[in-house]
DNA sequence: GCATAAGCGGAGGCAGCCTCCGTATATTTA
DNA sequence: TAAATATACGGAGGCTGCCTCCGCTTATGC
């Protein structure tokens, strides 16, 4: 690779990382190109698609996670797990794009959202009520907790619901009595 | 409200619950306007954001999902707490995007975007093997079930970092011996 | 220094977003 | 029922961002 091209490719990872932590990951390549001071070619040459430059940004930060994680107290396997995974939840948050609006509005009465999200929040807590008086659900779990996980699950797992059933099991096992 | 006006907003509605489980909720506003057989300038009244048509649209699902909800078995608490949760996925999933490519990577060795998540997995069944093998994690855990639970609280708690450490901790205490 | 392979950049065609306003139609009034 | 009025319609047009293409530039090897 001719040095001039490696400047470049450098350059554009740093500004799509940047930019991509900024506006979402659907911040526009074109303002990507311009401040890292090369032409819209030469991104698309380097990144022929949104999803490549995203990836190499991404493979950039997993480095250092992986370092972050082999530094981890091997003497308390508990606690390095859950480093780890809070990391990761870091991580992931802030490459992640900003789709999480409904998401957010289920559990926030300011947002305009809210509205439309009161009844599936009642009926819910309804039934979680049921279930915790009938004693087969853990007593501190709320509607927030229960509406954010399978939200999460929901989407992590989009076109698997075996999946999805699997892991809605394995939350439903920590919090059924 | 004019009796045109109720007939357009009901059919932009349909048509926009067809595109968005069709193609994600970034489908063509155009399109969605075209097949309702009005122009865009009618769909922008009805729904000045894509976001006021997306909200509609789930609005229209919510109260389905209510009648549903209400009908569930009251005597078994627990099941009727679970089968409310899988409709919810699934209602989740069919009006969701498409944005999930990475956490469906992140599981799936054939995706082309697998080789990057390599690392971060393969770091990541080290950490959990030895939790496992200290005995304060349950054995039957895998890897692939723990990146799709720390995915989705992330994402579905994107900007409460307080929320995400809660969710990550209500799913441990199921986890953790 | 020269040849040439490698890389650059931005014009241009295209698609989707959203606004604006002249036209059309439902509803009200007399 | 016909005029008056309020309400709603539609699509042209301006704009932004996507991506491709190819003539020009520059690094590199001899």
């Amino acid at each position: 690779m001719r040095a001039d091209a490696r400047r470049n490719y450098d350059r554009l990872l740093t500004e799509a990382g940047a930019a991509f932590a900024e506006k979402g990951t659907e911040a526009s390549l074109e303002d990507i190109a311009r401040s890292a001071g090369v032409g819209v070619g030469t991104l698309y040459r380097h990144f022929p698609t949104r999803q490549d430059l995203i990836l190499a940004v991404l493979r950039d930060g997993f480095e250092a996670m992986a370092t972050f994680a082999r530094e981890l107290d091997v003497d308390d396997p508990g606690l390095a797990l859950r480093q780890w995974l809070l990391a990761q939840l870091r991580h992931i948050t802030t490459t992640r794009g900003l789709t999480a609006e409904l998401a957010v509005a289920i559990n926030n009465p300011e947002s305009p959202l809210w509205g439309s999200c009161e009844v599936i929040f009642s009926v819910g807590t309804e039934l979680l009520g049921r279930a915790q008086k009938a004693g087969v659900v853990r007593a501190d779990l709320t509607q927030a907790d229960v509406s954010s996980v399978v939200q999460g699950i929901a989407w992590s797992c989009e076109s698997d619901p075996v999946r999805q059933e699997r892991l809605l099991d394995l939350f439903l096992e920590g919090v059924l009595l």
